[in-house]
RNA sequence: GGGAGUUUAGCUCAGUUGGUUUAGAGCAUCUGCCUUACAAGCAGAGGGUCCGCGGUUCGAGCCCGCGAACUCCCA
């Protein structure tokens, strides 16, 4: 069969994962063998792939071929998260276009359109996986909304209230005035704005001056309930306990004092409004003050606590203004009353919604809690296993965030605003009591026992409004896949959980690794992963974050039909460590795609020795020979690859086991490119038109089916393809188990690396001497080493194109000299020597090892050197001198010789 | 404002309790090659004040202190 003349990846991809899936190769079910579990941090299910996911995916999928070739049962559960906040913004704007707003829409008529968008839009990435390679167990994919999963969230909840560990109550959320609904600290992001900072004075009762404020929320004032200082502050400690007058309002609040109050910033004078500020709530709090509300949900003036102070007309007249045009009205309007002193600018910093990107208000609401203080006391490891490994993060330094974080923590509010989500499982009678329970049946029995004025017949329960949180169900994704909440104890989650290793962004440490590790302590008593390996930012080659408005992040789907998946998953990799960011750069991918190109040329050329091939009954047969004394030219090339690739093998595998994927992928990719490619292979190639023997054929399969095995995890497709053209095969590389292997010869290896230096330097000579590639060399070799020359001397020959090697004992006349070690090389060339190259060549050697020399003997004449020492390093600075000296005397006898 | 991390070749990164030849790799660069697997390639080469200053030590890229720059997290 004709071999195209490159690498062609497309065809063969899909075949291949076709073929994959119907041998269901990626399917588990439990056995006797060892579980390596991962469960996939479930994309959003408004998402696209974009090169954080295939970032990810692609580590995972290493990890898990890995552990399949290991012999391990490897079960990789892919999945989707519902997203409470951003689907349902997406299902709100696609109403919109439709000319459909949420609010004309019932409960479940918005939920009808919501899953019908879930089911057009919601499978898209992980369709995409399927492009990169991945090996799922499809048959597994969980949602977190699915039936169980939606029964089993509500079931902790109820169970986590009744442990007391649920609370509800009035507190300070940050308030999103567009999506209407709380936020997480963490969905906050604080911006750098220009601002004005307001001087606004506020008069005493009887009209005399009394105290100026700076503010940069004038259109706060009109929920004012006091002003406070600094008590140290002797400007303002006259003042203490006296009352000042509202602008506007014409409302009497005290001047009061508290440390908290920094004397220098502003004029020194904080005005209190409890309602609308998170540090006023507290010190309002702390004073016993009341918290006066003028925002509406939606962020416009609202009066409706106003109205007993019986509001001027002026004050009615802001109400429905929105927050920013109500800032500059009252501006006006205290203007105008003289009681605007001046105005600043200011660099301030607002927070904002992650989603919406509106500012966020602090507003006082009713939400659901988690006491995380309790739950953490109750769930000490959470935190212990972390610190003591008993949880490995990779890379270890995410141990400090993690730790500042649980030491830190903060009551998680599980409430939400929203429709789409799991409904919080609580009931209210008509007199505003209420009962948690899983059905509005059990709470309504609840009901009945505890009111006497609910009638279990006639009388009504409505349940909660608001949604939980999409962490309060994501926490819950490694024992749930398993259905080990809904079906608790049952086989599976038995079998697969703690699952082995999570692979996960550092920026979710605290939203969902934090709490997955809680929640599996709380409901197996045991840690949900044993490693978890972070990964960074995906960032392009200038360092910005990809995002879609600086439209930089590159088109992956048309990536893989560019490069191939193999070339995209290299280019990934190829640099990035654990934790790290990945600068992705398109020239990593081609880089990719060569490497896939490299490795077809090597299928290519031996494919062409397939039909000639020979047996040589003079040489040793290459499957005895371990025995030195017996190697000759190509049983040296093939012991030597032999060991190299044990070598490297062990290598790999010791770096795999400590989550250095990227470094492992490096090894490989220099063991099939320069050992095997450029060094072996090169080694064992017969001349033009020559047949290759037999027995060295077969070893190179060999040799290259094991590299193939090797290469896999990481490019699984192009290695497979090439598994099945090497041979005619029964099996596949897929689920090929990983042989072990012997530790290396490391003498063999050690004249692999003489012959290899050798032959480069000897090139370079050639290359300097301006030697023609067809033109051959004489060399003439002195050395004590002869019998290791013996066993390389003929490829060195055929390496560097010498007609003839000669073992020597004195120095060869008109010759290029080269010093090697202890050996010296006389290298004949057809045309007259170019000695003043030469001669700068050496000279610079020679003041390289004198350089050397010096410094080591500075050691050794260091006396307290010599008495703290270690001896084995005393007897390395020892050999060292004494190399340098003898490499010195060589290269003086050369540089006399010239 | 608080905390954490990073800084090694033009770029991206290794460098494992301080000593293994006055620091390694890949990519990029330069030189020579259309050598019969591969120009998406082959052969060879050049390139570093290990961020700065001070300290500990016989010895520092590695440990300690101060400083600088960048990044992230939290407020």
């Amino acid at each position: 069969m004709e071999l195209s003349k490159n690498f062609e990846p497309q065809a063969i991809d899909n075949k291949w994962y076709k073929h994959w899936m119907d041998k269901g190769y990626f399917n588990s079910t439990p056995d006797g063998r060892e579980a390596y579990t991962i469960v996939m941090p479930p994309p959003n299910v408004t998402g696209v792939l974009h090169m954080g996911h295939a970032l990810n995916n692609t580590i995972q999928d290493i990890l898990i071929r890995h552990a399949r070739m290991q012999g391990k049962n490897a079960c990789w559960v892919p999945g989707t998260d519902h997203a409470s906040i951003a689907t349902e913004a997406k299902v709100v704007a696609m109403l919109r276009e439709r000319g459909i707003t949420k609010s004309s829409l019932t409960r479940d008529e918005f939920l009808a359109y919501a899953w019908e968008w879930k089911e057009k839009y919601g499978g898209i990435i992980l369709q995409q996986l399927k492009k990169l390679g991945c090996s799922l167990d499809w048959n597994r994919t969980s949602f977190t909304m699915d039936k169980d999963y939606y029964a089993s969230v509500i079931k902790v909840f109820v169970d986590l209230y009744e442990k007391g560990l649920i609370y509800r109550g009035k507190r300070m959320v940050n308030w999103d005035p567009v999506s209407l609904t709380a936020l997480s600290d963490e969905e906050v992001i604080f911006k750098d704005v220009d601002s004005k900072l307001y001087f606004v004075h506020y008069k005493l009762e009887n009209g005399d001056p009394g105290i100026t404020v700076a503010t940069t929320r004038p259109e706060t004032i009109l929920g004012d309930v006091a002003i406070c200082v600094n008590p140290a502050d002797e400007r303002y400690s006259s003042l203490i306990g006296k009352e000042v007058i509202v602008p506007i309002i014409n409302r009497r609040i005290p001047i009061i004092a508290d440390e908290y109050v920094s004397a220098d910033f502003g004029t020194g004078a904080l005005k209190i409004t409890p309602a609308h500020d998170k540090n006023d709530n507290m010190l309002g709090l702390k004073h016993n003050l009341k918290a006066i509300d003028t925002l509406d949900v939606t962020g416009k003036f609202t009066a409706e606590e106003l109205l007993e102070e019986n509001p001027s007309e002026l004050v009615l007249s802001y109400v429905g203004t929105d927050r920013f045009a109500l800032r500059k009205k009252i501006v006006q309007d205290m203007e105008e009353l003289g009681q605007i002193i001046r105005i600043e600018d200011y660099k301030g910093q607002v927070g904002t919604s992650e989603r919406t990107g509106a500012v966020i208000e602090s507003k006082l609401s009713m939400q659901w809690f988690i006491d995380m203080k309790k739950f953490l006391e109750k769930n000490p490891q959470s935190l212990s296993a972390v610190m003591d490994d008993t949880i490995e993060f990779h890379p270890a330094k995410a141990k400090n965030t993690y730790s500042h974080w649980l030491n830190n923590i903060k009551d998680w509010c599980i409430s939400r605003q929203l429709w789409w989500g799991q409904r919080i499982p609580a009931w209210y009678d008509e007199e505003g009591n209420y009962y948690v329970a899983a059905t509005e049946a059990e709470a309504r029995q609840q009901a009945a026992a505890k009111s006497p004025t609910f009638n279990l017949e006639h009388s009504t329960l409505s349940q909660d409004e608001d949604v939980l949180d999409t962490w309060f169900s994501s926490w819950l994704w490694p024992m749930e896949v398993f259905k080990g909440i809904s079906n608790p104890g049952n086989e599976e989650v038995k079998y697969y959980y703690p699952s082995t290793t999570l692979v996960t962004g550092q920026d979710i440490i605290f939203f969902w690794v934090a709490r997955m590790i809680m929640a599996g302590y709380e409901y197996e008593q045991e840690y949900p992963f044993k490693d978890v390996y972070f990964t960074g930012m995906v960032r392009d080659k200038q360092g910005r974050k990809m995002s879609k408005q600086l439209g930089n992040s590159p088109d992956l789907l048309g990536l893989i039909d560019q490069y191939g998946a193999d070339a995209v998953r290299f280019g990934i990799m190829i640099a990035s460590p654990a934790g790290n960011d990945l600068l992705f750069d398109e020239s990593s991918l081609e880089q990719g795609r060569n490497f896939n190109n490299k490795l077809w040329n090597a299928l290519k050329l031996v494919k062409m020795w397939e039909g000639k091939q020979t047996t040589d009954d003079r040489r040793p047969t290459t499957e005895s020979i371990a025995d030195n004394s017996h190697l000759t030219t190509h049983n040296f090339a093939i012991s030597w690859f032999e060991n190299r690739l044990a070598e490297v093998c062990t290598e790999v595998d010791t770096l795999m086991k400590q989550f250095r994927l990227s470094e492992a992928l490096k090894s490989v990719y220099s063991l099939i490119w320069t050992d095997f490619c450029s060094w072996y292979l090169e080694w064992v190639k017969p001349g033009f038109e020559q047949p290759i023997d037999a027995g060295v054929y077969k070893k190179t399969i060999g040799f290259f089916s094991e590299l193939m095995q090797l290469l896999h995890p990481f490019m699984p497709f192009v290695s497979e393809e090439l598994y099945h053209q090497l041979e005619e095969r029964t099996d596949d590389l897929c689920v090929k188990q990983m042989r072990s292997y012997p530790s290396p010869d490391t003498p063999i290896l050690q004249h692999g690396d003489l012959l290899k230096d050798t032959i480069t330097a000897i090139r370079d000579v050639r290359n300097k001497q301006q030697v023609k590639p067809k033109e051959t060399i004489v060399l003439h070799i002195q050395s004590e080493n002869k019998h290791v020359y013996a066993i390389i001397e003929s490829l060195l020959a055929k390496q560097v194109n010498a007609s003839a090697v000669h073992d020597i004992f004195e120095p060869v006349e008109g010759t290029v000299t080269l010093v090697l070690g202890k050996d010296k090389f006389y290298i004949q060339t057809p045309q007259p020597l170019n000695t003043t190259g030469q001669k700068e060549g050496l000279l610079k050697e020679l003041d390289h090892l004198k350089g050397f020399l010096a410094s080591v003997e500075k050691k050794l004449g260091n006396e307290k050197f010599v008495q703290n020492a270690r001896p084995d390093v005393l007897a390395l600075e020892q050999k060292k001198k004494s190399d340098a000296e003898s490499k010195i005397k060589v290269i003086e006898e050369s540089l006399a010789g010239l």
